[in-house]
DNA sequence: GCTCTGCGGTTTTTT
DNA sequence: ACCGCAGAGC
């Protein structure tokens, strides 16, 4: 059957084409931004398939699970769905959290392991730090867990530490010498936790395959084909992985964009795509270097940045697309200026071009950021979603809850217990669970445990916290056992109307209890969602466990319940790499912001930024827009802002630099491409003003007629418009007037279409005849 | 053990 | 400006 199996490769340019049909050795393509790096995926996997490799011996690795999601998607289009589901593709972490799972006793962890996401890794190293009566002013629990994530991923265990005087000495020489014997309890106390944390999914898989030959030629075996996409941005850890698992058959093939490396400061190495071509022999390089996503003038002004850092691998990407409009940069008085701008832009734009919400995209450096442009939003009645900052999964409601499921599956897990032993309040306090994590370590054994045998062990508390300390552990117990007999929602939806959540939260109707109400009730909702859904497969159950596997490495990116609603998007620039908008904007173009005031000390920080503006402009298909304030509101006090050296970077030719006039007002950008270097909208008593340089006298008349054509609309047709009218729209055909609202200039309509149905428009913009 | 208040750190980015 | 936490008082 499979030999029947042809894809159709008409669709690739030449450059695709080449890595597309290399069937075996080691290959790297390097792909700019825009290039289709992700269709030449699709098709090599889909045409290695056609070739009879088998669906199972595939491995592919993407940065997202939504990118993987998408590609298993359109391999299926190609293939058909059956086979593309035997694939193994997903995220480095979600792959090899699956195949933990299944290999984890060895390692002695058990196959239900808890993965601890960052919050609850932060948590345990506070803890230890407090037990071990350390300063904490010196022993700052992020700043550990940074470094203990830094030993991780680059494979540096606590024996390994203490074997390094170095790593040991540049402790000491911060003054924390005791860091490695906070490395050395955290690892042991998530050992007897039954958890690993998100470098261990990776450092774990690591010694799986170094410590068992056996398992390691199991998987070299089954995994014949590899390919990992954004390659940039793989670590040590994941580098050692991909390199362990590709050593047999060589048929690994790397895909990514030297330019977009920006994760340098999780352990992200650029050396790892860089020197790709000496860890293997006989590699082929490909290159992809013609962008279908962006004009001429955001290609072009993309290449002026970037060819300020020193560091990278020569390519030129080009395009045949048009060459578009200029790319805007504004300058704003004030943070919520320049949210007011984006806002009353997207406005117009929408209006005049008849675009959606979901053309545009708003990027920004910090997630701090988003609270002007969301408040200028709100006021436009624009709807947005932002994407990253505090997740679903970390607010404390859903991690509660959570907490309780954890328990239920693994009740070894130690954060989980601390975090509901007391919520909702059943008067067990901070000094006895301090007294339990001391019974516990001098019994080796769990926190569980230890309050079961509270009544055996001299714990040195009273009979009525005794009890309290049963009372809970029945509770518990009780889960457990109903939980053998329901799935993950009725379980679910037992514990929370056990606990009496609800209510305690309904007591108290703040709107902020309210809106924890209502994400109880989503997260009941998606995990009924999720239970049918695996009720469907013919190897699942749908039971808690199954939900609990990999719910720690979902993030707001992957959640696709609003992929068809309507909104504008927010989001920093490190969420947005790859993907694209027609219309983006780029805010907080100011020193010490982007490039952040942390990266200006070494050339290799700084040249990060720069890729991360890079990855901000080619976001962009159409149209892009640069902004920057005067001053700013950050850290409670407005400050100056001084303009981003980035921003004279780009090529002048490329850009049309507006800066504020004495009578500064927020006049939309109209379309530039006709008139070049202009302050497109100024009337015509300010036009002298503000504006960098001297249109010609050709883009001056042209400037002059579309302001009459605007006058006419305004003052002829939109006054004369009225409800019930019957009207004709050069797009949409024949309508009737619904509604009218608003007055002058900002004078909208709902009309009927006839073929293309309701539409809101502006009558400024919408030329409209009378019939 | 619980609750209120004042203080200090926070904002670089995330699987 | 906001949040989380420690410490004091109940």
């Amino acid at each position: 059957m499979k030999d029947e199996l042809k894809i159709n490769l008409d669709t690739l340019n030449d450059a695709q084409r080449k890595p597309t049909l290399h069937k075996n050795g080691p290959l790297i393509v390097i792909a700019g931004a825009g290039s289709g790096k992700t269709r030449v995926l699709t098709y090599r996997i889909a045409y290695l398939m056609s070739q009879g490799v088998d669906s199972f011996s595939i491995l592919a690795l993407t940065f997202t699970n939504k990118a993987a999601r998408e590609m298993k998607s359109r391999i299926g289009e190609l293939v058909g769905e059956s086979e593309a589901k035997n694939l193994w593709m997903g995220t480095f972490h979600s792959v090899f959290a699956r195949l933990l799972r299944s290999e984890a006793e060895k390692l002695g962890f058990p196959s239900n392991f808890t993965i601890y996401d960052t919050q609850d890794s932060d948590r345990l190293i506070a803890s230890i730090i407090k037990e071990m009566g350390l300063d904490k002013d010196l022993y700052k629990y992020k700043q550990i867990r940074t470094r203990i994530s830094s030993f991780k991923n680059s494979l540096i265990t606590v024996k390994a530490y203490n074997d390094n005087p170095e790593l040991q000495e540049s402790d000491k020489m911060m003054r924390r010498p005791e860091t490695g014997a906070i490395y050395k309890e955290y690892v042991s106390r998530c050992f007897k936790a039954g958890a690993m944390d998100f470098d261990d999914l990776l450092l774990k898989t690591n010694e799986l395959l170094n410590l068992f030959p056996d398992v390691l030629a199991k998987y070299q075996e089954r995994f014949r084909y590899i390919l990992v996409d954004e390659y940039q941005d793989t670590n040590h850890s994941q580098y050692l992985i991909v390199r362990a698992l590709a050593d047999r058959y060589q048929n690994i093939c790397v895909v990514g964009d030297d330019a977009q490396s920006i994760y340098a400061f999780r352990g992200a190495n650029i050396n790892n795509i860089l020197n790709f071509q000496n860890d293997y022999s006989d590699v082929t390089l490909y290159r992809l270097e013609q962008n279908y996503r962006s004009t001429k003038n955001i290609v072009n002004a993309a290449n002026s940045i970037i060819s300020h850092n020193k560091n990278k691998i020569e390519k030129i990407v080009w395009t045949s697309n048009e060459k578009g409009s200029l790319i805007e940069i504004n300058q704003l008085p004030t943070d919520s200026d320049e949210g007011r701008y984006i806002a009353s832009n997207i406005f117009e734009f929408k209006m005049r071009e008849h675009l959606k919400n979901n053309d545009f995209v708003v990027l920004y450096r910090t997630n701090a950021q988003s609270r002007a442009i969301e408040d200028a939003l709100r006021k436009r009645e624009i709807t947005y979603k932002i994407y990253g900052g505090l997740s679903f999964y970390q607010r404390k409601e859903i991690k509660d809850i959570m907490a309780y499921l954890r328990l239920v599956i693994n009740n070894k897990d130690e954060e989980s217990l601390k975090r509901i032993i007391n919520y909702p309040a059943r008067g067990i306090g901070q000094t006895t669970i301090d007294k339990l994590i001391v019974a516990s370590k001098k019994h080796s054994i769990t926190l569980f445990e230890t309050i079961k045998k509270a009544k055996e062990i001299s714990l040195n508390v009273n009979q009525g916290t005794i009890t309290k300390l049963e009372n809970f552990v029945a509770l518990i117990e009780r889960f457990q056992i109903e939980n053998e007999l329901l799935d993950a929602f009725e379980i679910t939806d037992l514990i929370i109307k056990k606990i009496g959540i609800l209510k305690e939260l309904k007591n108290d109707a703040t709107p902020e209890n309210i809106s924890r109400i209502e994400n109880i009730e989503e997260l009941l909702n998606g995990i009924r969602d999720f239970t049918e859904g695996q009720k469907e497969l013919s190897d699942a159950s749908g039971n808690l466990d199954e939900f609990l596997q990999d719910v720690a490495l979902i993030t707001d990116l992957d959640n696709k319940n609003d992929e068809n609603s309507d909104k504008v998007s927010l989001m920093t620039i490190h969420l947005a790499k790859g993907l694209e908008f027609p219309y983006v904007f780029v805010v907080g173009l100011e020193e010490d912001l982007f490039p952040s005031a942390l990266s200006l000390n070494t050339r290799v920080e700084l040249e990060e930024e720069r890729r991360l503006f890079y990855v901000a402009l080619t976001r962009a298909k159409k149209r892009a827009f640069l902004s920057y304030t005067i001053s700013r509101y950050r850290w409670g006090k407005i400050i100056d802002a001084e303009p981003s050296r980035f921003i004279d970077e780009i090529d002048k030719e490329y850009v049309n630099h507006v800066k504020i006039s004495n009578n500064y007002s927020f006049k939309p950008i109209i379309d530039t491409s006709i008139f070049q270097k202009t302050n497109s909208t100024k009337t015509p008593e300010d036009k002298s003003e503000s504006k960098i340089s001297n249109p010609s006298i050709q883009q001056l008349s042209r400037l002059r007629k579309i302001r009459q054509e605007n006058l006419k609309n305004d003052n002829n047709i939109s006054i004369k418009i009225k409800e019930g009218m019957s009207v004709e729209h050069a797009r949409f055909g024949h309508g009737t007037v619904i509604n009218i609202e608003g007055k002058g200039s900002d004078k909208k309509a709902i009309i009927n279409f006839q073929s293309s149905g309701v539409k809101n428009l502006l009558l400024r913009f919408a030329k409209l005849k009378v019939k």
